[in-house]
DNA sequence: TTAGCACACGAAAACGTTTTCGATTGTGAA
DNA sequence: TTCACAATCGAAAACGTTTTCGTGTGCTAA
């Protein structure tokens, strides 16, 4: 019952193979009445090509692979959401893998993508990749590649991206204009370039508004976590306290601030304003609700799987294809964690 | 470069195709010396077989599909983790689709995922999901099926669930016990198993203790989500004011309960006890914290594959494989949405 | 009549692997 | 010497499609 083959078909029509391959492709050497014939054959039969054999003969698979640095987290699952709705328009299938965070993983991943043939890899680089050789690989065998959000400037792909550093420069100049005076950052890791674009953007906020930056208001959360965000939160209260404004690179990290802040009777936002970035959906839930920075993940994914798209119709076709760099807009949320 | 064929490594050596592959698969049939040279060039060129003649010959894909309402949901990316985790340790990748809850887009996805000839499907049911006429089929094609959480009662397969009913009824009794009254039930849809054994275990905890059970104080949330959670919480201040305590089919609606409480100064849970279901991470960061019941989406995730695997080996070799039903430990989680 | 041409169809190769079934050699025993 | 039997190797089929290149028919125009 599976099982069913062109050859089948052929053999209960007393006709070649080649004319009922033909005839489901709607080629133009087939006569109207075989095409009808073996159309209505095959529906009876409940026909499906064998993949298998499609893939070993036009050497694609109609799959495409996905590689982000998390799943259990609100932006990348937004982005896959995206991604896999706008894969299936186009007929694709997704194979999801996970970095954790990790190069070596990564690496890892890539191959497992390469020898499963996929006809497109896209991926949001591990916190820790610096080294970039996995991705030349890629390249270099000419599988189209597109980055999104934690990208490489090193490495001549399309990419999609917002402005990290004109945003995070909008959310401290948004803290500034409520009346902060001595803003703390609470940062990424120092290698991702979102977490470098976002901190500069913050840095030259200061600047360009006549307050003086200071790098010991500046703490590192590697893992950019609750946790982290509390123990950030916790040191910072121990050596300044002074601060009456914080900008976190992402809400998780600005909702652990704020957990420790409830607990110890700091209110926010009158003795502290507090700036998260991403908009999880969890920013509106919280006490109190927390202004961020809306990132669209959604759309993201959506633009990500589109442009991969171009580029493997461009492989096929044997055409060109010039990377492009989307740069997507992003918006101020103002709730009531900031003044 | 990375078309290394069998052939190109048989024609550099001097030996025929056969051996070259049986040399690389260790067959008793091939001398040592041999292997060791065919292992050496293949080795030096880079060999990498080719997956789609691999499948087409042997007749499987090494990869799994899998189903669920949602992406972009704690619980379900947590299942998501623990599957292509486990997945990835045997060697198999996973295709990931999304229901959105909808049984026409599953039905499609299920057909997306035969004509990709998946080794093995998992699948968590779309809450509109009545019928189950595709999830026959995938069985009498003879395809390993896994169902996991939102399962039907009416399919023979493999089952990896919780006891949402006693889950439940000590949600509901723990409430009791700390002296709430008069107990409301947010709840799910009507057709999805676990909302109807989530209800009966409130049911049965009410009547166990001597509390009378009142239909008017079950609501109802199609969409099971933060804002059906919030319009709940309306309709129930302005309908009854003397309920004392809720208990939510998931943290989001009960998040959404809470939030309306809060924006109105009634104290949770002082006024109003609520409890969760689920512990997401977000019923930790919020205020109050939110009392929940933890169900281990990891390890449901890691289970939910093991026996898609088992049964994809059983089927290989051409043995038997008796369909079981494994029932995960939940544990209630006291935090400061009860007294 | 014949050359030219559109129209319908098929034979066969190719994609790269796996596996069955021989074939060949060399060795030791009878 | 002959026979049996390991030990190695290879030819060829098979998996199911796609696509190239013919082939044959019938028709029209010269």
């Amino acid at each position: 019952m599976r099982d069913v083959t062109l050859k089948q078909i052929a053999e209960n029509l007393g006709i070649s193979i080649t004319t009922v391959s033909k005839a489901l492709k709607d080629y133009p050497d087939v006569s109207k009445k075989t095409k009808a014939l073996v159309k209505q054959e095959a529906k009876k039969l409940q026909y499906k090509p064998n993949v298998f054999a499609v893939n070993l003969r036009t050497k694609q698979s109609k799959t495409v692979g996905l590689i982000v640095p998390e799943v259990v987290h609100h932006f990348f699952s937004s982005i896959i959401n995206g991604i896999i709705e706008q894969a299936e328009k186009k007929g694709y299938l997704v194979i999801i893998l996970m970095s954790n965070e990790s190069y070596k993983l990564e690496k890892k991943q890539i191959d497992l993508l390469i020898s499963k043939r996929v006809d497109g890899i896209m991926i949001s680089l591990a916190s820790s990749s610096s080294d970039i050789g996995h991705l030349k690989e890629v390249q270099d065998l000419g599988i189209p590649l597109v980055m999104f959000d934690k990208i490489s400037k090193m490495i001549d792909c399309s990419k999609i991206i917002i402005n990290d550093r004109q945003a995070a420069y909008q959310a401290t100049k948004l803290l500034i204009e409520s009346g902060c005076k001595r803003i703390a950052h609470f940062r990424g890791a120092l290698l991702p370039q979102n977490s470098i674009d976002r901190f500069l953007g913050y840095k030259k906020a200061l600047e360009d508004h006549g307050l003086e930056y200071d790098s010991t208001l500046v703490y590192i959360c590697e893992r950019v976590n609750y946790e982290e965000g509390r123990q950030a939160a916790m040191d910072l209260l121990a050596e300044h306290d002074d601060v009456d404004g914080i900008f976190a690179i992402t809400d998780l990290v600005a909702i652990g601030a704020i957990s420790v802040f409830n607990e110890r009777g700091i209110k926010v936002p009158e003795d502290v304003s507090i700036m998260g970035f991403s908009n999880w959906f969890i920013a509106s839930a919280i006490t109190p609700s927390l202004s961020t920075v809306d990132q669209p993940g959604y759309e993201m994914g959506k633009r990500t799987f589109k442009t991969l798209h171009k580029a493997m119709k461009a492989k096929k076709n044997d055409e060109e294809f010039e990377p492009v760099t989307e740069v997507l807009d992003t918006k101020l949320i103002i709730r009531n964690s900031t003044k």
